[in-house]
DNA sequence: CGCCAATTTGGACTTGTTCCAAACTACGCC
DNA sequence: GGCGTAGTTTGGAACAAGTCCAAATTGGCG
């Protein structure tokens, strides 16, 4: 409760959330070092084998609490489970057929060179691009 | 069983499966008229309607058959829920997040200026672009 | 016509996710 | 520092999409 979850305690009050200790915990993993790609088992288990006693369902409500306040966004590769993207800046993804490994692309490393314009009466709220590779079949 | 059915009898044949009543009831709903996008259920649903006796695991088979020999493709647009898109030639989609209708975009409507090379090893299998549209918020 | 492998089927099962009511806890107030 | 209460968490039930399975059916060939 002391160290650096001061940050993290100012974000989530920042968008309306108590910082509790299952939030924290879990903001801690997701938002600590480098960009990550999560489902909500995956992150379950990793905050168990951290020794965070968090239930399955809270890491599910987290999740979505943190996607709907924009701290995370959710990619849709998969349509058997949903990833969260600890990413929200603008940039695309690489999966890995085989392995279900997902990546992120710089946003320089694709360039979209003409999009339509939306249909009447709505609004683009986002282009999904998504690179989809396997091993080499040789 | 008379009528236009030579053709899709044909096109089930040519790629390895019987032509049974069940799949000639699916194939013709699905590439009788213009391109389509459907889930499992959604089929099924129509499939009772038209006085086709098919049970939904039928229809489940059925769609990965129908896919996995390329006569449909998949599309992740929705992490509960799988779409086939009739249409298998190269192209983009255009998804109302509000109502989940999906549309082909023409593939001129896109044009991707640039990829990245893909990973060592692997070589890219396809690239899907999403544009998700919501009602214009006024 | 009859046989056999391919197919279909209802129902059980699995997996991912949400729902729910009861227990718990952060935090403002005195 | 205790209290009260609204916001949270939780285990387990409930749900939904999809797969599996063993038994029944059927297409196609001889």
């Amino acid at each position: 409760m002391q160290r650096s979850d001061a940050p993290l305690t100012e974000i989530l009050k920042r968008h309306g959330m108590r910082p509790t200790r299952q939030r924290l915990a879990l903001a801690k993993l997701l938002f600590a070092g480098a960009n990550r790609h999560v489902s909500a088992e995956n992150l379950h288990d990793e905050a168990l084998c951290a020794g965070a006693r968090v239930s399955l369902a809270t890491v599910y409500n987290t999740l979505n609490q943190f996607t709907a306040v924009g701290l995370l966004r959710e990619v849709t590769v998969d349509s058997n489970r949903s990833y969260f993207d600890t990413n929200t800046t603008d940039h695309h993804h690489l999966y890995f057929q085989d392995t279900g490994r997902l990546e992120d692309l710089q946003p320089s490393a694709v360039r979209i060179g003409k999009l339509p314009d939306p249909p009447e009466g709505t609004t683009i709220s986002r282009v999904d691009l998504v690179i989809r590779v396997t091993a080499r079949p040789d």
